[in-house]
DNA sequence: GTCTATAAGAAGATAGAC
DNA sequence: GTCTATCTTCTTATAGAC
């Protein structure tokens, strides 16, 4: 595939800004900031974009196609969605010494977005969907019925989320460390709830 | 005790802003916004707090006092320390409505102040740490020793956390109502675990 | 497609009359 | 203590040359 050059200045303006509403939050993050990080004058970053909030949303396609080529890659690495479900849990703790800094990416800007800027919070969660949507297939690939298994995913998110907001708050990556062996146990405990059923 | 006019102007000024900031973020609650709220010109607000970071500080403060007495309220009314960890919960669940439009008062504050305003984020930290010391102290009455009730604390918090995060992202007060009973039972489960010790 | 200059408005904060 | 007018800076966005 062609990559052209008008391409690499697109990609180089949604990376910076990428990166700085992660560390900065959304609202914080001025245009002239953009404008400083991507090295990519005013007047060419509006040629690619007519607002801000048009960054914005290409910020989150662009992690969108970022989850699912990082679901792909779990799907090739482990084969048993248990297996799968604890690579989800991994990757919290993997991530904990950003998450210490800055938060979780997904949960903050949702959180940001979601008090009066209902619009693009909306488009910022198709970010959860996607993760409720794989972490719950796992559940129907270990054999529940498909009822439960949206509840279980959202309520494995929402202790990560948990997780992520304790860690962010005390900015103390440890929190994430120690508490992932309770996710790991959660897991195993729903499992073998799966047999009872 | 005597409450003076200015005291109640300056009381104003703080429960509007304390509102404002809730339901729009710190960062996109502007002075003019303060100011209309309020009913109290700019000048006059000025003359009460020299910058907007002194407002959010008196804010902060206000809510520290609003959970000492809301956990006096508990203390009153509930005799043993599993029956305030259950209060805990149900706060959680009656507060669900307000949560999905805004999401926690205390968790988003932090998460908005903790990606680069560290300094007003450590103030607003104080509130986390009220609810951990009050908590803890219910772990260690029921019997505890004293080191693993600070990480019982975190876990329940986090938990509650995770559940108000999700449910402000959805924008779904069920999600609160249906997962309350797996916090109480996490709480039940721990007592039970302490007969072990 | 690239880049600079600048418009138009909103932000926080101040001066000073009353 | 109260209030209005204004300063300065920063914001997003546009115009238009190259």
């Amino acid at each position: 595939m062609m990559v052209s050059r008008s391409d690499k200045t697109r990609l180089r303006i949604v990376q910076s800004a990428n990166r700085l509403f992660y560390r900065q939050g959304y609202n914080r993050t001025s245009f002239t900031d953009i404008v400083k990080a991507s090295g990519v004058p005013r007047g060419n970053i509006y040629y690619y974009f007519k607002t801000k909030d048009e960054i914005l949303l290409a910020t989150i396609d662009y992690r969108l196609d970022a989850i699912s080529v990082m679901f792909e890659e779990w799907d090739r690495e482990h084969r048993t969605p248990v297996e799968r479900l604890r690579r989800f849990v991994r990757m919290l703790v993997n991530s904990r010494q950003s998450t210490a800094e800055y938060g979780c990416p997904m949960g903050s800007l949702n959180t940001e977005l979601g008090k009066d800027q209902r619009q693009l919070q909306e488009s910022a969660s198709a970010l959860f969907d996607r993760f409720l949507e794989y972490l719950s297939l796992q559940f129907q690939e270990i054999g529940f019925r498909p009822e439960p298994c949206r509840n279980y995913a959202i309520e494995l998110l929402a202790r990560g989320q948990g997780l992520n907001l304790m860690t962010h708050v005390m900015h103390d990556p440890e929190i994430l460390n120690r508490s992932a062996d309770a996710l790991y146990d959660w897991i195993d405990a729903v499992c073998a709830n799966k047999k009872i059923l």
